[in-house]
DNA sequence: AACGATACCGGCAACGTTACCGATATTTTA
DNA sequence: TAAAATATCGGTAACGTTGCCGGTATCGTT
């Protein structure tokens, strides 16, 4: 069925080139020690053979690997890909190659289990380091450096990068407020995640800061998905008093609103203002207003403070924050009066 | 700096549980042969070590790994996203996990190199088997079961998961030619891979059985990339005879079609006719006039394919075939007369 | 001519794990 | 009650690779 010629070892290699297996593991690793006719017929045997070394066995005798492992549970959102994208380059312009870890569903596999998994992907197994995406535990047993990217909490043990997500949602706000909104509805993020909370205590503290009451009913409940946003836009919207504006946890959720508002005939922003947070690929179609967190450059960076560690290098903080800004497009309006 | 326990090993456990190196692995592997005092104990004691298995060592050893392997030379584009879309999810739905591959950057190492690099990953190294994403070579020496979606040739050493791109093309210029474009330019796609000479086939079969000759001033040599596609664009436009209706090898081609004619002020559709290939994400925000490849569907059948074969199960075809359909938005309208 | 330096190569051990076989204690069977 | 079956565990040998040590030739030096 398939052309299999089973499993090629250094031996295999040795023997037909008549040489020990020491000389073959010198030529592949490319120390001197071998004088160029040896290279040169080892070489012709191992393209003969189709040999090609086994990275389980290297990785377990030898300790530069020059991987970069990246764990996240599931690669199928936007806010996945952004981060690959910046991983990516980093990793292009670098002298490592990099493997992306998943179990394609964040419910596959307890948390526990999941996250066991993972560090035995590191625990000087595979990798050199790894990049971990939103990791719900504070505490690795690893001897391999690792950076996470928009941590459950902030851990000292290891360097984190996450963005400024109370200040975006401030800005966010500030900017609702400015254009006259007094009732904003605000759809939430995952509760137990750092980013959503802080984004929520963004809300509440503008509203404060202006001395507007803070209304619990305008605060609905998601978590990052569009469905969920699609829920929370409808609870918001049957309100008695419903809101003028909506500021939705991500970008995410801020389709939600757009697809309820299309059904329910409200036109926006001139029936409803709407506001996001990620600014991911597909906002820029929408014209959604939205916190640009910049989540290709917290992937670029984090490669990059990894491969720093694992180059045993310094870091100068253990945290980078990165800045969010406000893009604004064309979802939000001045608000004239009620109705 | 990082609270690092340094590697603790199964015979950490064993020394510390009082058991032997056997026993651990067997509580590990969920083996019959333990006790259920014994299983609770080393099960506590691997807890409070915080030990997780060394992959690499694991994998050396044992055969199944329940993990599936996939290689790109580079994830930071639309096509790669959609493919891992697809493969995330069959991968969720399977008791398997996923492993993907890359080096950042399609030039990074030389291609015989980097198949090496993959190959190696494979080779009976770490997973039980590999989607190969447009793959250069057709010969692997592999025990693990491999299946490749858009080959570069097709192979009969293993399956493949490839669009009609043939087909898929001649319904492209069908619309066109239909719509009364009888000057049509072409974008072409990187000479080497089969999809690109099939769509080009596709091209000159179409005007070929209308009877409408062709001028080879209208293909233009691209290469699937935006920036390629805006040169081909200028290109193209800048003939004598310019033609009426472009037909972009893929998307992101397109979307340099769509640059340039905005620079120029020309209109999309009024004044040019544009018409891709893939139906990524973005094209549904610009109403670009495309054919689905359904490159998601590629990667989720792909996989499927590979779990059969690690289970051992014999597949019907060798290669499978997806269905491409045109999907008409705005970016085409009838052609009325010269200029 | 005798010595040390060098170039090149082979042998052995080890990495951490699992498969296999065999050993002991306990229970079941005839 | 003796033999056999079973439950539970330990010991050892691999898996394929690289690091280290040491062993030959060959060469240069005095």
């Amino acid at each position: 069925m398939r052309k299999t010629r089973k499993a090629v070892t250094i031996q295999d290699v040795a023997r037909v080139a008549g040489v020990s297996v020491s000389t073959v593991s010198r030529v592949l690793n490319e120390k001197a020690d071998v004088s160029s006719e040896t290279q040169e017929h080892v070489r012709s045997v191992i393209k003969e053979l189709g040999y090609t070394t086994n990275l389980a066995a290297r990785s377990m005798r030898s300790y530069k690997k020059n991987l970069v492992g990246m764990v996240m549970p599931d690669i199928a959102y936007p806010f996945a890909f952004e981060v690959m994208r910046g991983v990516n380059q980093a990793i292009a312009e670098s002298e490592f190659d990099l493997l992306v870890y998943t179990t394609g569903d964040v419910r596959k596999s307890g948390r526990a289990s999941h996250e066991q998994k993972y560090v035995s992907l590191l625990n000087n197994s595979i990798t050199d380091g790894a990049i971990i995406v939103a990791p719900v535990t504070g505490e690795f047993s690893t001897d391999a450096p690792i950076v996470s990217i928009d941590p459950l909490m902030s851990n000292p043990n290891y360097p984190s990068v996450h963005a400024t997500n109370y200040q975006g949602a401030m800005d966010a706000m500030n900017y609702l407020l400015e254009l006259g909104h007094t009732r904003i509805g605000f759809i939430s993020g995952r509760a137990e995640l750092v980013s959503a909370n802080r984004r929520l205590k963004g809300y509440r503290d503008a509203l404060k800061k202006v001395g507007l009451p803070i209304d619990e009913e305008l605060i609905a409940c998601g978590d990052y998905t569009t469905d969920t946003g699609v829920i929370c836009t409808q609870e918001l919207l049957s309100l008695d008093n419903p809101p003028t504006a909506i500021f939705a946890s991500n970008d995410q959720a801020a389709m939600g609103v757009f697809q309820v508002s299309q059904k329910l005939g409200l036109r926006i922003p001139e029936d409803l203002s709407v506001i996001g947070f990620d600014n991911i690929m597909e906002s820029r179609y929408m014209k959604l207003t939205t916190v640009d967190q910049f989540i290709y450059q917290m992937g670029f960076v984090a490669t990059q403070l990894l491969i720093k560690l694992i180059n045993g290098e310094e870091l100068d903080t253990q945290t980078y924050k990165m800045q969010t800004q406000l893009i604004i497009r064309e979802s939000c309006q001045k608000f004239h009066g009620s109705t």
